[in-house]
Parts: structure tokens; C-alpha cells; sequence
DNA sequence: ATGTTTTATATGCAAGTGCATGGAATAAGA
DNA sequence: TCTTATTCCATGCACTTGCATATAAAACAT
């Protein structure tokens, strides 16, 4: 039998709590129209990265992302204009994976719904205790 | 850009935790030859139910699992002899899913491999801080 | 320098998922 | 009762993902 033990409930309550979350930011950006919270994330770490670029592999590493999903995703939003791919100038098997401007409005668009639908799911969880969740789960 | 206060962060947190702990399970789960988690999660709740027994509706509310996806999901484990699906006797469109014997054992047999793997993942979370995520996590 | 291993990325194929829709049965309204 | 709306479940189609493997360039070894 299942135990009942604080920790496994804990991992049902983690478990639940992110997918209303995503089920959430995610509807509204449908909602919108808008690409998906995966292009975000790949949005969002470029434009954190120097020169907004970075390698597949790095992407990879940071978005805890399988290698085959991540070059496909790459491939369709190279396709929709949002990132350019080029080939690395020091390597020569690797891609350099650059934002365009157009990649950079779409992930500032996106943030303007994927904002206030966060805030909205988060609901009225306050100030501190979000500081206590994310030091209690960073540590798992 | 994007607002980096305490709230946001825990939204960051808790996908990691999740992805962490779910990569961890589910990689312990293949590794043994068994199903996937959303199998297991089926399985417990039928197991945990009056004559093991419920309505697609019904877990598809407990499991927060769109219907479509649930209905495939039952096809699939009907075929692999886990569940049954027979007509529902008071509800004409609807059906009863019945977790059979071998259901019964798989499900056993997972949690085998399953809860080991999930004690392993959560670390040095304790119980205390554990009883508290839920808690903050509930509210969300 | 040549052969071997490792790293970075892509891709064919099978399996899973989302979306819209369909059919069948019940519930609700006129 | 007869129509209309709603609920429960299944399914065709497109898209996404997982898995294994291919390809090509480095890195390493001899």
C-alpha cells in the first residue's frame, strides 16, 4: 500500500499545484493565441543569454529539455521567425541559436498574458510564504 | 520583462521540484519494465475506491485529466489487462472501469519500485518542511 | 597521421496528446 | 410528448514526443 507519509503528500501537492498552474497560464495563452509556455522558456532564456544566443546544448541543459524535443521545437520557431539558426563559428558540428526581433516581441506579448494569468493562479499565496516554497522545494 | 518577486520564483520552483521528481520516478519505472505514472495513478484511485471501481467522469476529475486523453488511456490498459470496461447498469452512455487482479499486482509491484525511488528523490526533505509545502501548496 | 571514442545535432518511426467532432443516452423545457 | 440542450464517451486528424539511430565534427589515443 501507498503510505500516507507528509513527504509523498507532499509530492502529490507539488505535483498538483503545477499543473493547475500551467493547465491555467497555458489556457490563457491559447486563449490568446500565442505559442505555448516552451516557447517561453526558450524565448526568455535567450534574451537572459549574452548577445541572445546561445548554443542547442545549453538550452538543452538549462530547460531540462530531451535533445531530440529541444532541436525540433528550435526548428519550428526558426520556422515561425522567432530565432535564427547558424552554424557555430568555433564548432564546427554545433548551431548557434540566435533571437530575432520578432522572437523578442512575441516573448514580450506573451509575457503580458502569461503575467497577470500566474498572478491570478497563484491565487493569494502571500509574499513570504512564496519565498519559504521556493527555499523548501529548491532543496529537493 | 519579467518580474522576478517571490511568487514567481515559487511558480519557477515548483516546476523544477516536478520535473526533477517525475524524471526520477518515471526513469526508475522504465528502467524496471513497468508502466508509466499516469498508469499507476489510474490504478490507485480505482484501488482506493468503493469496489475498486469508478466512472471515466470520476477520474477524470480526480486526475485532472482531460477526457480524451483518459478514454485512450483506459483503451490501452483494458488491452493490457489492468482494468475492465463494462456498461454502466443505471447510466446507458456510461461505463464502469474495474481494476482487475492483475491491476491489482501491477500496481503493487510499481509502488515497489515507485515509492524507493520517490524517497530517494525528495532528499533531505523532512517531514515538518514537507507538511508544510503541502499546506502552502493546497492554497494555491 | 590514423583509428577510435565522444560530443553535437538531426531524423525515421512508433506512440502519445490536443482539438474538434460524432453518436448515443439522459435531462430539461415547452 | 416533442424538441432542445447537456452529459458521457469514442475517434479521425494533426501535431508533439520518445526512442533509437544516423551523421558529422571534434577530441583522444596510439
Amino acid at each position: 500500500m501507498s503510505e500516507t507519509k507528509a513527504r509523498h503528500q507532499a509530492w502529490i501537492a507539488i505535483n498538483r499545484a503545477q499543473k493547475r498552474l500551467s493547465d491555467a497560464i497555458e489556457g490563457a495563452l491559447k486563449a490568446a493565441g500565442l505559442p505555448q509556455l516552451s516557447w517561453y522558456d526558450v524565448l526568455w532564456e535567450l534574451e537572459k543569454a549574452p548577445d541572445c544566443c546561445l548554443r542547442p546544448v545549453e538550452l538543452e541543459a538549462r530547460l531540462l529539455m530531451p535533445q531530440h524535443n529541444l532541436s525540433r521545437l528550435l526548428t519550428r520557431m526558426a520556422a515561425a521567425g522567432l530565432v535564427d539558426k547558424t552554424r557555430c563559428p568555433d564548432d564546427g558540428r554545433g548551431q548557434r541559436v540566435v533571437l530575432t526581433d520578432g522572437g523578442r516581441r512575441t516573448r514580450t506579448r506573451m509575457w503580458t498574458v502569461y503575467g497577470p494569468a500566474l498572478d491570478d493562479a497563484l491565487g493569494k499565496l502571500n509574499e513570504p510564504d512564496a519565498g519559504d516554497l521556493v527555499r523548501k522545494l529548491d532543496r529537493i
